[in-house]
DNA sequence: TACCGATTGTAATGTTATTGTAATGTTTGG
DNA sequence: CCAAACATTACAATAACATTACAATCGGTA
């Protein structure tokens, strides 16, 4: 994902850049809101991270201009004012999310995250790996030790969303959500068995499996 | 963490709260605004999720009042409405953070935590320390000097409160509230079985213990 | 329209893991 | 040394998960 961060507190904006890189994001820094509304206008970006106060022009002028130019890229504004009033100015300004001062990183990050996830659902990798198990997302192909297996659409959705969350327990719910986008219980066994035919496809064949079962908890990928 | 659910539709209310005891927090739920309103204001949630509309008593209404009476628990509240002034009426309400259906499930578990987070620190921690022996709350997984260890559903949630609470000492009937979700005292040994199950994984192996008994009182865990 | 095949969801059935209970053994403090 | 508190063990009931077979659905095609 593509990031601008305007910010006029140099190191701040460093720490959110590092953080945001770590994440395998790439973030570009304007120091003020005349360099950021530039920078914003010119170039694609998927989330604007934009301090509330800075020199020359404010977070808020620069928001609402870009909304002028109806520019629509998602803005999370970070400030210190946390106040009700203060939000609420940020949002009529154009802000889609706001941050108060001091945040931890990883509320940050979410925020980004949710906000571009909400226009492109899926504007990340294109190339998934866990252990011997390797997916592109793009030629739609999935080779587990050089051996190509083929999967049904919903197969493939379900390894995509099992891989991009490996070593983490993923829920059913979470798999109900991603992976069929229900919004409710369908009360039948729709996950059990669609994991059991991935595993048919992706484990059995194979000496190790990848796949565990978390008995009350759901399931994890992992090498 | 605790989580007050406050939506008159059954069905999605009890969707996330499935969802959100899958994702290890415990969830009640009230009907309408009215009961929503006598639950918050009786015990301490971490966070309230309240649906807009509601009969009875609607969402803001019932934020307002809790405002009023001075309870200044986190709030999300859920709406159908999403232009800006709904969003700038719900903060201006009460509201924390506002979060707009249809909505994924995932988004509102980190806005949730999200509140939680800036009120608590403390409270969503994803990994647990104490001595040599680690949680990891997301992969779901214990080590104990980098020896895996497996445990069952209710073993993992006995050790997690141990270890949130480490140094203090953790009553039987504290557990049975928080691990068990037992108002009331079931006249079995449930909770010396588990002891005695988890010991027998976390401690035995290894040269020094780490849960020791505390006669008359309880358990406590410490390195 | 009717047919076909691919895909997906449902339901029935089988399997296994997990948990609470109760019986019995052990330790501790007075 | 007794009683209460705690520890351990084995077992059976249950709930969670796995598998299989089958039925419904949907495009495409004649």
């Amino acid at each position: 994902m593509r990031i601008l961060i305007v910010e006029d507190d140099r190191e701040a904006a460093n720490y959110i850049r590092k953080g945001l890189r770590e994440s395998g994001h790439v973030a570009d820094h304007a120091p003020d809101g005349e360099e950021g509304l530039e920078m914003a206008r010119a170039a694609e970006y998927d989330v604007l991270v934009v301090d509330r106060m800075m020199p020359r022009m404010d977070g808020l002028t620069m928001v609402a201009a870009l909304r002028g130019d109806n520019i629509r890229t998602p803005v999370l504004i970070l400030s210190a004012l946390g106040e009700v009033d203060d939000r609420v100015e940020g949002l009529k300004a154009g802000g889609d999310d706001y941050l108060v001062k001091p945040y931890a990183f990883a509320e940050l990050l979410a925020r980004v995250e949710a906000l571009a996830r909400r226009r492109d659902p899926d504007a990340v990798k294109t190339r998934l790996v866990v252990g011997d198990l390797e997916m592109d997302l793009l030629a739609r192909k999935v080779v587990r030790s050089d051996e190509e297996i083929l999967l049904q659409p919903r197969e493939f959705r379900l390894l995509e969303f099992l891989m991009k969350h490996s070593g983490q327990v993923v829920t059913r719910t979470m798999l109900l959500e991603k992976v069929w986008d229900y919004h409710f219980d369908p009360q039948t066994n729709v996950i059990d068995v669609h994991i059991s035919r991935l595993r048919s496809k992706i484990d059995k064949p194979f000496p190790r499996a990848l796949l565990h079962t978390v008995r009350g908890a759901g399931y994890r990928l992992q090498a």
